[in-house]
DNA sequence: TTGTGTTTTGACCAACTGGTCAAAGCAACG
DNA sequence: CGTTGCTTTGACCAGTTGGTCAAAACACAA
């Protein structure tokens, strides 16, 4: 009823989305502009807002999309298999997302940096999925399967590293020089998430 | 000669430098509009342009003058020092900037994020700072002194985890309700440190 | 071929952008 | 008082912005 999507339908507004993933996540939402993100999709620009009504929405669903992504790795999280070994797949896991998927890591930092002004309204589900999570490891902790630490702070170490290797690679290439530096990066994250997990 | 310098032009340059700091860490560069910062400042627009002659000229400023205050406590890092002090030392006096200068570390995190548009010409410096100070800290690992680890996967964690407190600072006090995150922060990022760091 | 619904576009708009400029306001000293 | 130099501003400008609209182009089935 409210779903016919042709294919033609299909393939532009997966490359209108695209196309804006790559401007937003570069400019920011104000920084990025229609013109640009038509460019970038091959379109011109009333023919994208055929497909879009607003520059908004087209930001708002590639957000919304992708906070779904993001989280699953911590979803996956399991409280019935072994701790570190849990907490170090979840890092991995997002260890990964930040190598292939750097744009969406970007496009998230760059809506956080400027206050969640998009999705305000869903940071309460973050912290509900977070709180769990962080119930879990601290019930690890308690039965002494892991160092006393603060979950939530684990969290934060966790994200900031992992993401910092997208959000930062301009960064990390200059200092490193050309080299890809996620092969060290894991054996380094690894080493550092033993040592500060072990009991 | 070129320095005359009055009493009202320093107040109004830096009242322009204050307003530029707020708007550009919140927008970025192009989001930043000179109407928001002269509201900011308390001026009107082309009084703001009598002091600064444009708005690149602004940022320049402020990014410049930023990043050797940002650079300072790594350079402070004393090779004749205890190891794993000196290393501890300087996350702690990059986590206290970040919780006393959020703007600033915005400010940059921004700028970063959009792949360095703006100081690309410094980041050769920024990288001799760093290879000289990884030296030092592989000098240390060779001494069994530290562990053995990668010195610039070492500043990555360290500059990722103490940013985030300010860069994510929405994300941060989402998650974690009210709280002022940094007590916590300094004490959990200690534990990681001696452990990762320990011999 | 025609008819119908989808897709695309050129022309256009009001609001906003960074920036200019001449003229006015102002302080202060002689 | 008048003059000199610093400071402030209203009016303005060309280019860009997000967005509209009517008309044209197109696809495709009958």
């Amino acid at each position: 009823m409210t779903k016919p999507a042709t294919r033609i339908q299909k393939k532009n507004r997966t490359a209108i989305l695209a196309a804006g993933l790559e401007v937003f996540s570069q400019f920011g939402f104000r920084g990025a502009t229609l013109d640009r993100i038509a460019d970038a999709a091959g379109l011109s620009k009333p023919n994208l807002l055929y497909y879009f009504p607003s520059k908004e929405e087209i930001h708002q669903q590639l957000l919304t999309s992708l906070l779904s992504a993001w989280l699953e790795p911590l979803r996956k999280m399991d409280d019935a298999g072994d701790p570190i070994e849990e907490i170090l797949g979840y890092a991995k896991r997002k260890l990964d997302l930040s190598r292939d998927y750097p744009r969406e890591s970007r496009l998230f930092a760059n809506e956080v940096l400027q206050g969640v002004p998009h999705l305000g309204d869903t940071m309460p589900a973050l912290k509900t999925l977070v709180d769990e999570k962080a119930k879990v490891i601290n019930g690890w902790a308690k039965a002494g399967k892991i160092a006393a630490i603060d979950p939530h702070h684990l969290m934060f170490l966790i994200w900031a590293q992992t993401q910092h290797y997208a959000d930062f690679d301009a960064q990390v290439r200059a200092v490193l020089g050309r080299d890809d530096p996620f092969p060290e990066a894991f054996a380094f994250m690894e080493h550092m998430l033993r040592r500060t997990l072990a009991p």
